[in-house]
Order: C-alpha cells, then structure tokens, then sequence
DNA sequence: CTGTTAGCGCATTCAG
DNA sequence: CTGAATGCGCTAACAG
C-alpha cells in the first residue's frame, strides 16, 4: 500500500511534482498520464495527507465551528447540516465549543487562540454575542467568518438567521384566518432581537387585519415553562368579554406552560383557546394537544451557513491570488445578510373547531 | 507579533530547537532561560502551528468523532461531553458524519479514508453498527479506538456504555416498592442489545420479588410513539382483575403514547396506572403529567470516551517508542469495557397514590 | 543543558 | 507538458 506521493510516483514512473499536479486538478498534465495516476492511485488507495497539504500550500481546509454550551439542542440540527455540506466538500469540520461562562474579553482570546494555531481556513460562529463585534472585526480584516443567527441588527459580516417576523406574521396571520380576532401574544424579554421581531410580526398581523392591538392581551414572559403558565394565567383571569381566544407564545416552551394552565382552569384546547407556539422544538408533536408552531429552518441555515463560508474562502483566495495587498473588506460591497423563512406546522392545538 | 518559532528564538535570543523544547514542556532546559522564552511569547502571543507541529512530530493531535446520522438527539449529550474534555487536552475534535444510508462496506470505506489522510490520532466511534468489526480490527492492528454504546454484546475493542439491565431492574424495583405486583412490560424488537438487557432487568427484578413472570403483560413495542399507544390499548382491554397497574416502557417515546391511550380510555396516571420510561428525553419533564424514568449519563459517556480514547492514544505512543515492533494489541489484556451506571429519576407518572 | 542539522509530506516555484 | 529544487513551520536526532 503506497504511503506517499513519492510511492505514487515510483509506481507511475513520474515525479512527485506530477503526481501532485494531478491530485489539485491542475490542467497541464498530459491525459494519458493523468489517467495512469489516478488508476494507480485508485488501486493503491491513496489520500494524501491532509496535514502536509495544509502546510505546504499555506492555505487550512479546516472550517471551525464556534458554538456556546447552552443552545445546544437547537445547534444538534445546525451541525447536521454543516456536516453534510463539509462532507461533500474539501474540507473536515472541527468543532469549537464556547463555554457561556466566558466573559466578553475571554472569549475572544479563545478564538484568536484558535486563529493562532493555524488550522482554520474559515469561522462559522453560532450566536455569538459578545464575541460578534472582535468577528466583524476580524471578517473585515479579510478574515473569512459567517455568523449563524446571532441576536444584534445590524451585523458587519456575512449573517445567516431566521427570519422571526415573518415567522410570527404567518403564526397570527393563520390565527386570523381562523377567524379569531382577540388574539394573545406571550412575549419575551425584548432587550433580544428576536423577541423584538417577533412581537413586531404579531403587530404587524394584526394592523394589516384591521384590528387595534390590545396591550392587555400583550403579557411578558420568558425562557422556561412556567412564564408561559403565568402568563396564560393572567389571560385566564380577565373577564370573559376581554379574554383572549387565542394565543400566540413566543417560544413552544411558554406554549406547553400555556397548555399546563389551561387543563387547570378547564379550558380545552383548541376548543375554548387556539395556541400558536414558535421553534418547532421536537417535543410539541408529542404533548397534548400537539402544538402548532413554526418552524425554524435550522437544517438549513447550518447548510447555507457553510455554503456562505465556503465561498467566501475561496474568493479571498483569489483575491490573494490576484493583488497581493491584504485589501480590507470594507471597499467592497456589504456582507451577505440571508432571512430564511420560517414555515407554519399546523397541528391539533389551532385546529378549527368543527 | 511574533509569527513563528523562529521570530521567538531571535527575541529570546535562543535557537529554535529550545524554544520547542519549551513549548513541548521538555525536561531538559534551563529554568531561567524557560521563564524567559515563556515570557515572550506570551507576550507575543505566540501559538506554534498545528498543522506543523503534527507533520513535524509525526503524530496528530485530532480525535476523530464518527457519528451516525440518526439518533442525533442522543448525541448532541455525547459530544458535549466530547467537547469539554477534548478542549481541556491538547487535541481538537473533528466531527465526521457517517450517513446512516451507507451498507457495511461503504461505511469501512468512508472510514478508511479518513484514516489514509493521517490526520487523527484517534477514533471515537458512536454506535457503530456494521462498522464495529472494522473498527475492532484496526484496534487490533494497534490503531486506538473506543466503541460508544454499539449493541453487540462482546466487543473486541474499548467499549463504553450505559448498564440497561440494571436501569430496568431499578425502574422495576421502584415500582415494586410502591407497591405494584402487576408490573408490565412494553419491549422493543429483541434482536437489538438494548432491547434484551432492558427486558432482562425486568425479569430479574421480578424474580427477586418472587413474582412470577406473567407473558401476558409483555407486550412488544417499537421505537415510535404510536407502539406505545397500541401496547397500552391491548394491556388496557384485559379484564380488570389481570391487568397491570404499573406499566414499565423500553423507552420514554412509547411512554408518551401510554399517556394517551391512558387519556381516551379515561384511566388516570399514575393513580390507575403506574409509568415509567426510558432514556429521560427533555420532553419527559414537559408532557403531563412529567414522566418517571431512567436517565442515561450520555454526557459521561461522552467524557469518559475520550478519556480512554486519550490514554489509549498516549500508552501506544510510549509502546511505540520502546519496542519499534508494531505490536498487535491481542497479545496484551482484553480492552476496557465499562458500563455506565443509569438513575432513576422519580416524577409524577409513578408518585405513589398518596 | 544547548545549537546544528535534517527531515515530516506535500505544493510550488523555475527551468527545461 | 514535466522534473528538480526549495521551503511550509516545526520536531527530533545528533553533537557539543
């Protein structure tokens, strides 16, 4: 079994350069021997390594991943679909975790670490937070990064997220449709972009129907189970002709709080409340009533997120190639900002009562 | 900033060959001369390249994770695990997904190429399956390896998984200790591991009660929601004098169908019947009521992969460097093979009737 | 204890 | 179109 490039060429009668030549596609070879090398390589099984070709030409086919701890039943779908676009690529993924209890300063030395050992060809960073601003600085140094989703409007790097408005505009725009016109919404702490978003979109919804938006039938809520089930509790506690006979929560996880504080007050769902929740988390198939959500297209956005960064990697390749001064990103165009859409799931718990 | 070694040597004054000997923690340099090295280049910032320092030494420092496409869930725990230990250590973590659509032969292939590359130093295999007697080949050839949770009973390489035996048998025993003597049993296809030792622990518990086993309340199950949910409706149309009042499920997902056939036949849970799962899904805390089950210490698993992974890795690089013959490893002592304690954890499905 | 030397396996000149 | 030569940044063997 041959071990190197050197064997290759031995067994091929050729030189190493040669063999080389034909292993990066180069065009000047001529066919025929292309053709025996490649046999050859093929018969014997070889891959050249993949830590000499990195050091040798100066450029990594590593993507790193950087994802925080927590976030991490969402991201399992994201990887998956970076995994997939990597597999099919050049390059191998090594993963990066982040732990939240770094602050700020620590996180980005984490990452300039990572940057120092020269293994990466490109950044792909999950909601990064703090870390964002020493990112965007680092992209438009010429630094090839892609932000996944992270919580800040306007970013100075190529961005992929979800887009959370519309996502809550076709949540309420369905409850509409149903008929209903006192409509709830369970929000989240809006210092969050996200939760901005989709608190505008349920506004937004609402305007467009005509109907004026009730800030009794708006109730703060957060992260766990138990503010949906306070929230709903509140809604649950107004007179009859002020309650809702909808809601739409900000997050599944307030939706099943919601579903909790209904079977105790005896109101069935959909019945006497339709509920509309927000991820898709896999969880609202199998809680009772299943929830209708939608559904965020994390496949898609770990899938896109390296696409985005595998292009990027290649143009700054060229450009090195073309004029050698390292240019700064910021006399070219802005980065790429994508919203995917988000897709309404309709299960039993916005059924239309028949 | 300092780019290379030999920009630190020529601050430090040294050669470059005492600067890696620092950088490499070697004994022998002199104290004062070490300090001064390791001032500068924290002053500089400086991280030695890892693509080079691996083709240099001749060994890399990349754990190579293999996963499977499916049983994703499960693995976002594992890595996690994973990921912390490796970040601790002086590896990275490449992730390769295997797609599950690959035959045997496909997969061996899959894996070795990334082998031929030379860029890992070692293998962490999740659930293998087909690949697993590749894999415990190549550990026999002195490659490490360490096996995560496959279902084959003897393994010819490092193993690390969960006990299910004596998961079931502490789910059982919890029941028996509220009090149920009509204990049943929803099981899984019986050609997978898992799925032996979870009925096994089931018998076993009821045998040192002194309970007999009644085939009458084992009924067989699979892996969806809806298995649960049939299983449930053949045990709940026996007459009531034979019919359980505690059910013991192979795994949370056929629980949660238990909890609706319970809704529609009007049965209340857990003052009619007794449940407890298996796995300790997240949803579990989240349907109603919150399910009784057994956790899998996934995270461990995880950790303590890589543990062993390390130390296998580290032990046959000292092998290496005392006797030069490529030693196979059936000559040494059988591989680890560890099984991870489960718990039981109590919620409201199986509170005793108070 | 330290410096010098020679590669690791490949990519990339530069001649031919 | 092809081969020989050089070096990527670091480690390891060998002298001193």
């Amino acid at each position: 079994m041959a071990r190197t490039i050197g064997d290759i060429a031995r067994l091929a009668g050729v030189s190493k350069a040669t063999v080389s030549r034909v292993l990066n596609n180069k065009p000047d070879v001529d066919p025929a021997t292309r053709e025996r090398i490649l046999r050859i390589i093929e018969e014997e099984n070889f891959v050249p390594s993949f830590t000499a070709s990195n050091l040798a030409s100066g450029h990594n086919r590593f993507i790193s991943m950087l994802m925080p701890t927590s976030l991490w039943n969402f991201l399992s779908d994201v990887i998956k679909g970076v995994a997939e676009v990597i597999s099919l690529s050049a390059y191998q993924l090594v993963l990066h975790v982040l732990p939240d209890t770094l602050d700020a300063e620590a996180q980005c030395k984490y990452i300039e670490n990572i940057l120092a050992m020269k293994l990466t060809a490109g950044l792909l960073a999950f909601f990064p937070k703090d870390s964002a601003p020493y990112l965007e600085q680092l992209y438009q140094q010429g630094f090839p990064v892609v932000i996944l989703d992270d919580q800040r409007p306007l970013v100075a790097a190529p961005w992929i997220g979800a887009d959370n408005k519309g996502g809550a505009y076709i949540a309420v725009q369905h409850l509409l449709r149903l008929g209903h016109r006192h409509i709830a919404h369970i929000s989240l702490p809006q210092h969050l972009l996200f939760a901005r978003e989709r608190y505008q979109g349920y506004c937004q919804a609402l305007e467009e129907a005509g109907i004026a938006l009730d800030p009794e039938l708006v109730v703060a809520g957060d992260f766990p189970m138990q503010s949906g089930q306070h929230a709903a509790e509140k809604l649950f506690h107004l007179p009859p002709e002020r309650r809702p006979t909808a809601i739409f929560a900000s997050l599944d996880m307030q939706a099943y709080g919601v579903i909790h504080a209904a079977q105790q007050y005896g109101l069935r769902i959909p019945d006497d409340i339709a509920l509309v929740g927000f991820d898709d988390n896999e969880t609202s198939l199998i809680v009772h009533p299943s929830l209708t959500t939608i559904r965020q297209p994390r496949y898609e956005m770990g899938q896109r997120g390296v696409q985005l960064l595998l292009s990027i990697i290649e143009e700054s390749r060229v450009h090195a190639h073309n004029n050698s001064s390292p240019k700064l990103r910021s006399v070219q165009q802005p980065p790429v900002r994508l919203q995917l859409p988000m897709t309404l799931v309709v299960r039993d718990s916005s059924q239309p009562s028949q």
